[in-house]
DNA sequence: AACATGACGTCGC
DNA sequence: AGCGACGCCATGT
């Protein structure tokens, strides 16, 4: 049989998309919290990756709610406009400032912890 | 097919 | 504690 040569990267990516799905409104997340939470530590630029096409999944996947690890808001150029990842985070509460995420420590929202997969 | 890149993270110095 | 280098692996050129 012809499997996929590299592993289920579609279920990887659906799962990266159920856990960013799953961030409560006003809180945060980084990349390596989800890789993490799927088992991939080391993999978190797989997580970016599964960003990436975010754009085109259905339903929509709300990325702006995923930063790095020290808050920042690396991924604001991939929107449009970039402002858009600010302005959203805002709504729903959280303080952005010079496109890091305020109190960021107090917004981090862990799925390895408060989700169960 | 080989090389470079990326919305990151960890380890070493 | 701040900076540099490496790892990770799919995707694009």
């Amino acid at each position: 049989m012809k499997e996929t040569p590299t592993y289920n990267r579609e279920s990887f990516y659906e799962s990266v998309f159920e856990i960013v799905r799953a961030i409560p409104k006003g809180r945060v997340t980084s990349y390596g919290a989800i890789a993490a939470a799927l088992g991939a530590r080391a993999s978190s630029r797989m997580v970016v990756y599964a960003m990436n096409v975010a754009g085109a999944a259905r339903p929509k996947v709300p990325a702006h709610r995923v930063v790095n690890s020290k808050g920042l808001l690396t991924g604001r150029h991939h929107f449009s406009p970039p402002e858009k990842m600010e302005e959203l985070l805002r709504k729903e509460g959280v303080t952005v400032e010079q496109h890091q995420v305020k109190d960021f420590k107090n917004k981090f929202w862990d799925p390895s912890k408060e989700l169960a997969i």
